[in-house]
DNA sequence: ATAAAAAACGTAATAACGTAATAATATAGG
DNA sequence: CCTATATTATTACGTTATTACGTTTTTTAT
């Protein structure tokens, strides 16, 4: 199979996910949401709110950033979309939501590409580390900067 | 002695390494870089950008976000303050430099009052993850958001 | 079915954040 | 002193995100 029929396929995969995980939690993937989804699935990498507004946007139509912030909130809270704060940047979440696990965005800071990785290992050191601090809960979701092997 | 004392105290230590650290690498803690770094530990806490430019602006004397950005970025480049991208903000950074820990910045999604704490557990971890996605290196500093236990 | 309530969306304006370009000052080494 | 380099000032511009308010659509309850 063609590695662009695979991508197809991961695509379709992960619009279903989307769509599964929506239902189960009575949360509406409108048409807009699901449009900003899916162009942040086909980007495969981050893209910055307004790169989104211009794709979504068509002669006609013009779509307004706030519409694509409120998508992309949405997004967000449903656990389908992470913001890279050091890219102001927003980008799709993989992976199943592993309860224990620290979802840990690398960025790499020349490019800006991103890879994600889950590891309990980490979360647990990073729970240590809270405790430390004060702190009694701490965000399953972390971006941390550097420089990708070529 | 009074907690106001105290605080005083420590500020002055922290200016005074802050100084000695620039003198040992050849650095010009120049006034406005020491005046935003002082405005910083002041602050006890995460501060703005325009927050410095306004707090550093007099009557007779309005600062452009331009002179505080470049202040800002000596002052990180020389490892005496961190940015915190999720919240638009500086802080300083607290601690010896160690090489071999990761420096956590630990926020409170609330309150956005930050604690910083140095974990070599966690960078050993980072960096094992860090394998896994292909990156050579990492930055030694993390934001990792969370909710204080009070 | 109908009315009330809640959620989502459209539109416009504005705030907040950050950078570029250029010229003027200050500093350091020969 | 003279020159190269670093720093600062000022203005303008570009990007990112939010607020306000009214309308439409969907959900919920009667
Ligand atoms: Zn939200
Ligand atoms: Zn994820
Ligand atoms: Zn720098
Ligand atoms: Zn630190």
């Amino acid at each position: 199979m063609s590695t662009k029929a695979l991508r197809k396929e991961e695509e379709e995969n992960l619009l279903r996910r989307a769509d599964d995980l929506c239902r189960q939690n009575n949360l509406r993937l409108t048409p807009i949401r699901e449009r900003v989804y899916r162009e942040l699935v086909q980007s495969g990498g981050p893209v910055g709110a307004y790169d989104l507004v211009d794709r979504l946007s068509s002669e006609k139509k013009r779509l307004a950033p706030v519409t694509i912030y409120r998508a992309l909130d949405f997004l967000r809270d449903a656990g389908l979309v992470h913001r890279l704060a050091t890219q102001n940047s927003y980008v799709i979440s993989h992976g199943q939501p592993d309860v224990n696990a620290m979802k840990i965005m690398f960025v790499d800071s020349k490019t800006g590409e991103t890879i994600e990785v889950h590891s309990t290992e980490v979360a647990e050191a990073v729970k240590k580390a809270a405790e430390q601090a004060g702190f009694k809960s701490v965000s399953p979701f972390m971006e941390v900067e550097g420089e990708i092997a070529h």
